[in-house]
DNA sequence: CCGTCTATGTCCAACTAGTGAACTCTAAGC
DNA sequence: GCTTAGAGTTCACTAGTTGGACATAGACGG
């Protein structure tokens, strides 16, 4: 590492902002990156033929009908990313590259019994399967994103209390699939992961602070400030299902009572509809049947949404987002959720605070927290791991 | 302005670098710069001299008992900054320089009706007379912070719904005072600036992640997120004072029900006591009185304490702060509010978020806000401005 | 079909700024 | 009084950005 303040800290930095520049834009030519970032069209020219060399980026000739610009983008083939998305009874592997590019995805359900253990065989196979499926090299293969549906506690990795997977508790899930793939891996709970991978690729582009709400098993909740990912000190930030609504309402799984989570949870709202249509029933199964309909599914949903609305006013007094997306199984239900949570939060935000709000589903379903694992993977790479050139030597992978 | 990724650029950087380290230790040898900010000790003695000759710093030739080395300390007279913080009954002045001490400090009260331009005049006066009790040229102010207790518009610098000053909703508070002062005129409303004194000066120093409540005529936090403060993009982040804790409690200012306020804040909590201890109660009166023991307002004070309690709780399970701190006149009651709030905490706040959490009483009581009205004035100086020696050229102040 | 125009990308010399090494200085320690 | 060691300065060197000159090749008008 060098000192930072010295001139080659300059160049890396500079070297960041065109790549960065480039990846948002998908493809530039140099002119245009010397204006979007500023620089000097001769820097340009100097950071392009390096990038070019060392491989992270790539040159076609000639672009379209244009003057002759030679567009530049991140090269396809320089590394690729894998996010891996443990839910509650799935599992979820994509395979991209640093172009933003998703080469392959594919999920299986995955027994909510099983050992952590057994999970993680699974996760390597699918990963092996799906690199293998898309003809890329394992040694390129950069970072991992692994995306688990409990709190991690950020210093020491450890997996905290999940009721959802219960074997798990107490692994440290980041070593475990390190030791099997032999790549770096970063690890974080699922509704930061939807955040990211709905700020990234979904419903979330362009905003810079949002929050981004995933209702499944429990609520929790991802937030973006400041275009970052917001984990707290302790990392726990985003415990939205554990607000309290009602002090003398139901007892919560986590000790208290009236928690949002005991009126919007699947674990807790499913039982309501169990006496009149059954016992199997899930989530996605209310929902269709909502859509379809049905007027207890739907007045479900719509209590549900305006419980969630009264958790997300308190939010939106608090930190004043621009824009809440709703993720999980329940943003299926469209406007039949939406609804009632606008008009809940009109209801208890202080107006100012809900003004210039916008209440969006998320636009990834199931995909966001996989493909925010994929992000996580290329942020946490640092932008700059990918520059040096000595990737695919620096980091001997599998074999 | 120079373009970024420029060579100057980085000069700049490096010499707020060191303008940093040396604030944040009040005095230093250039060798010990050198250690802290990694610079060699070439580049430092090059940007100290220009620091020096620009007037920002300051040379003790020789300093204690040491060997030889020249302390670096930031020069009082380079510049001075001024704080301004309209509360609800009083108008605070302080007057400080640039290596964060304060020179003169003064309180008035302000008569609640008082029409925003009567506020204005008091508060030129006062600030004239500071800066003639320090005896500092007015040339060297070069900025001024200013609490206002109400929400601003971040956009268009309008002061909203306020029913602490109802003769100011609407006004421009910068502008207005940067007319009458002839220097920029940065603005914020009191809870932020409470939370940025305390991180300087008070019980906020060394965290990072901390929201500061203040508790008097109405509630508000003032959130402070990796180090900065958070307004939200819409500036009206940490309106805890309007999180919902009862939906069928009474009425509040907002229009909504049950808010924190309507049982937190001095305007409805004072008339509980009213019949039992008459009509012109002030909150100070009733911490008093529960200091000395009186059993009604103690109850009174724990009660307001265990409401906070929730509030705070919802605010850590959302936000997962490593500390809170109490202000306003309420925290004068000392443990016998922040015993019920951390009693509250640990009962709503899922454990995980509540475990670090330390709640703490404010260092600086009603100073904060003007202290942090300072710190506001300095920070938007950018901490560059006050490099560039162009200073007292640059900003033709009075006469 | 050809000359001109214009925006792109490259090259080079100039300049800015940080760094290591050598050097000077001064108080402390013996 | 001599030595020593850390402090600060100077200087030559190097990294890296920049403006300007230059080559290139499609677009446009005639």
């Amino acid at each position: 590492m060098e000192t930072p303040g010295s001139q080659s800290s300059l160049h890396r930095a500079n070297l960041e902002r065109v790549v960065r520049a480039v990846r948002l834009a998908g493809s530039l030519t140099q002119a245009e990156i010397a204006r979007t970032t500023g620089l000097s069209a001769a820097t340009v020219s100097n950071i392009v033929r390096e990038l070019k060399d060392g491989g992270t980026v790539e040159v076609t000739p000639t672009s379209a009908g244009g003057r002759r610009a030679r567009s530049v983008s991140l090269s396809g083939d320089a590394g690729i990313v894998i996010g891996v998305d443990f839910g509650h009874t799935h599992l979820r592997v994509a395979v991209g590259n640093l172009a933003h590019q998703v080469l392959a995805e594919e999920s299986e359900p995955l027994d909510v019994d099983a050992s952590a253990a057994q999970g993680f065989d699974r996760a390597e196979q699918l990963v092996t399967r799906l690199i293998e499926a898309t003809g890329v090299d394992r040694t390129k293969v950069a970072g991992v994103g692994l995306g688990v549906p409990g709190p991690i506690d950020l210093e020491s990795g450890t997996l905290g209390s999940s009721a959802i997977l219960p074997g798990w508790i107490g692994t440290r899930p980041a070593e475990e699939l390190r030791g099997r793939l032999g790549v770096p891996v970063h690890v974080d709970n699922d509704a930061n992961l939807g955040a990211l991978g709905e700020m990234v690729w979904g419903s979330g582009r362009g905003v810079r602070d949002l929050a981004y709400i995933k209702v499944a098993s429990g609520v929790g909740a991802g937030l973006v400030i400041e275009g970052k990912i917001y984990r707290g000190p302790g990392g726990t930030a985003g415990e939205i299902g554990h607000i309290t609504l009602d002090e003398s309402g139901p007892v919560c799984r986590c000790g208290n009572r009236g928690c949002l989570e005991t009126f919007a949870a699947a674990r807790y709202v499913l039982p309501l509809l169990q006496s009149s249509h059954g016992t199997d029933l899930t989530m996605e199964g209310v929902v269709r049947l909502a859509r379809d309909g049905d007027p207890g599914c739907r007045r479900v949903i719509a209590d549900v949404g305006r419980h969630i609305g009264s958790g997300v006013a308190n939010l939106c007094n608090l930190l004043n987002p621009s824009r809440v997306v709703l993720g999980g199984d329940l943003a299926e239900a469209g406007e039949l959720v939406l609804g009632p949570i606008r008009e809940s939060v009109g209801r208890y935000a202080i107006p100012s605070a809900a003004r210039q709000l916008s209440v969006l589903p998320g636009a990834l379903g199931g995909r966001a927290e996989v493909l925010g694992a994929l992000a996580l993977a290329l942020s946490e790479m640092g932008d700059s791991t990918l520059l040096d050139g000595t990737l695919s030597a620096a980091t001997p992978v599998f074999t």
